[in-house]
Parts: structure tokens; sequence; C-alpha cells
DNA sequence: ATAAGTCTTAAGCAAACTTTAAGGATCTGT
DNA sequence: ACAGATCCTTAAAGTTTGCTTAAGACTTAT
């Protein structure tokens, strides 16, 4: 899951940044509406976490103008409390909900998933055949073996399995666990592929995560 | 289930009796430290939640002058963060649990559940492996011995055992045990985590508190 | 005011993780 | 069967993160 967030003050834009990381979100910061708005279109995004206030273009100029094209990508704003009646007002007109700063993390993280849940699913675990990702414990299974996984391992056998069945090409694994100015033209995904492959211990027959040549990597059962 | 509420901020008051309504408990709630008490006497109700700071009796006075009849009714403090050591003090004194304003809706509803659940003995106890944590008591023992913390050692310890089982993410810990809601860059949380397993005197096998390189720490049996 | 206990900061070190790079293996289309 | 592209595997360099201390700042109680 890939967020932007667009905050012009720099130190509440890294604690979002890094705190939406922990909880393994893909995160891309800026801090003016101008180079919000131009990420923003790049269709890159689930969601959009805007300032009211900001430099260049406002949280709503980004907000309407990302309409025109982003009809259900969700957007939540941060809002001044004294800027309420206006705050209603980006409801009104595309805003899918707004916190009021300063807020608790845990808050917006509630809100963040609310607006999500649609697509990730009510549960905290995700299976693949005999392999278990419980996403609150951090922890994977197979077989009720625990395997020891890094972030980045989990991250990627995380975004396979929420899309089993469906292929995930190297340029959307690229964006959504590694960082969108990530230079791909290396074989990081191979390596994490094959760390993935070895510490799964996958059999002859365990073709749970195949290579598609050319396009990408696809988790199946079976 | 009938609860009563005591709570001098009517806005506070409120939110609690609709959102407690909703999970279907009978609420009845006031605003003055006289009328709670008397309220309580009435003896209708099977748990208290009463605010720390009250116009006419405190929330303590309540809850001493209450238990004097009433031994088995569970008291829950609200209590402002820089109350905490007066709170420890009302623990001892015949309250059952406390939450830190500000809290999370979800939170409350957990500890009143916690509170009302079948009751196997009259203590307040939170497990980890060998290792007991008495929030009434404010004390924690491992193996029958007792093992003294500090203030932000506990709060610590409590965080984890009561997440036992999912990951606590560094910024979910500041939050909740350092009262900080934006950027920070501090080893706070590892000195403590480490004080924390010298204390206990965690052994080679004892991985009780684990340790998620890049988001956090997890509390785990066995 | 002093002392004891507690909390926070900082820094060096160690360990774990991430990325790069390069040679070998496998596949695809001709 | 061959060339070229793509992928796998490995090892080592580079980087980040966490652990551990110790010292100084702050609190609290006497």
């Amino acid at each position: 899951m890939r967020l932007l967030i667009v905050e012009d003050e720099v130190g509440i834009a890294n604690f979002l940044k890094q705190g939406l990381e922990e909880e393994s979100f893909a995160v891309d910061v800026c801090h003016t509406g101008n180079e919000g708005l131009a990420l923003a279109l790049s269709g890159e995004y689930d969601l959009l976490i805007l300032d009211w206030m900001l430099p260049g273009k406002s949280g709503i100029e980004i907000c309407t103008e990302f309409r025109k094209s982003f009809k259900s990508v969700p957007v939540i704003f941060l809002t001044a409390k004294d800027t309420l009646n206006e705050t209603i007002f980006g409801l009104q007109n595309g805003a899918n909900d707004y916190i009021k700063k300063p807020f608790h993390f845990e808050e917006l993280l509630e809100r963040i998933r609310v607006q999500l849940r649609p697509k990730t699913g009510e549960t905290n675990l995700l299976t693949l055949g005999p392999i278990t990702i419980d996403l609150s414990a951090h922890t994977v299974t197979k077989n009720e073996t625990e395997i020891q996984l890094t972030q980045k391992e989990f991250a990627l056998l995380e975004m396979l399995v929420r899309n089993k069945g469906s292929v995930c090409t190297r340029t959307r694994i690229i964006e959504s666990v590694w960082d969108i100015h990530f230079d791909y033209n290396t074989g990081v995904i191979d390596v994490y592929i094959n760390a993935l492959r070895k510490k799964l211990n996958l059999g002859n027959d365990e073709h749970y995560i195949q290579t598609i040549r050319g396009v990408g990597y696809i988790a199946k059962e079976v």
C-alpha cells in the first residue's frame, strides 16, 4: 500500500512517514502543493494525506484537481481546528475524512485503515498454501513452523500474497515495496525472491511463487 | 450491565454514554463528586468510571468511600497524565484499572470488558510466561520474586504485555509511554528495553520480549 | 540543600539487513 | 542449435539499526 503525504512542516511529515512505514506502508513525502499535485497525479498512490494549508497549492485545490482523474482514491485532510468550516466544505468536495491537529498517530492510522478496508479485508491473516502471514504479530509460518523474515522480505511476501492469483509486475513490486525514487535497474527483486524461496523452503512441487518471465512474479495456490 | 460515569466535562461524558450505550450497556451519567457517590452507593451498578478531578468529591474519595460498602464492583479511573503518581495510589486503594486521557474509546471498552469478565480471582493481573504484572499493587514478579521497576519501565512492560502477541511499533510505544506525538529521534526505547530485559533477567531461551528490527518490539509466550 | 533515584542523551560497537555486482543457468525466438 | 535476453545464485561491500554503557540532567524525598 502506497501513501502520499503532502505536509510542509518537516517534523510532522517525518514523524508520519516513519510511523506509517513501521506499519509497512510505502510512504512518499513532499512539502509543497505543486509538487504534491504532480506526484498525486502520477496515479501511484492508494491514499493521499494532505495538509490543509500548504505553500503553492492548498490541500483542497490538490484534492479537487486530483478528483477529476481519480474518483476512488481516498483523501484524508490534516486540518488546524480553526479551519473546521472549510474542512466540511472539503468533505463535500472529494475528501473522505479529516483529522484535526494536533492528533494522535493511532487515530490517523485507524482512519487510514477504515479508508483502505474494502481493499485490504478485515483479518490480520493472509495465507498461501501452508504459509500464513500474521500481520499483527509480524510473523510468517509454514506448517506451523515460524520463519524469520527481514522487513523487505516480509513486505515482498505480503504484497505477493495480497495479490494472490494475479501477477505483480517488477515495476509494481518496486513501487510498493521499495521507494518511488528507486533505480530498479538492479537485481534487488531477484535477490529477495531468491531469499524468500529459500527461507520458505519451497520443494519441487510447491510452486507458490512463480516467475512470469519478462513481467514479474505471482503467488499461486498449488 | 449497568455503568455509572462520573465526569465533569459534559462533552466527554456524553461521548462515553453514547458509545457505551451502542455497546448495549445501561449508562448513567453525573457530573459532580457528591452526586456520584450518592448514586454509586445506591448499589445498582456493575462498574464505575470515575474522573480523577471532580468538583465536590474527588474520584479517589468516591472510590474509598464506595469500597467500604462494595468490595467487588470494579472501578476504572480516567486520569490526566500528570497525575500518574496519585493514580498509583488510587490503584492501591481500591481502583481496578486506570486509563490515561486522552484515550481511545476502544481501549476503554476493552478494559471494561476485562473487568466484567467472569471473575477467576479478585486480582487484576497480566502475565507473560513466568512474569506477572499486578496492576492493583503496581508490582511485577517473576517466579514469585518481586522485581523493582521504575515508572517508565513499568509502563513499557505493561504496554508490551497488554498487546501480547502483536507488535508494538516504536511510534506507538513512544506515543503511549512517553506521550510524544511528533518526530522523535532518540534511543530511549532501546535503553528501557535493555533495562527491562536486564531486570527481568531473561535467560537465553526466554525470548519473552523480542525485537522486530525496523518495526518495534513484541511480547510473546515461549 | 543534599542525596538518591530516575530519566534522557550520546557514542562506540556489533550485528543484521540491504544493495551491488558478476558469473552461471535457463529460457525464447529464429 | 544459437544468440540474446532474462533470471538465479552467491558473496562481499555498504548501510542501517539496535545494544550497551556511562555521564549528565532532572526529580523527589529527606
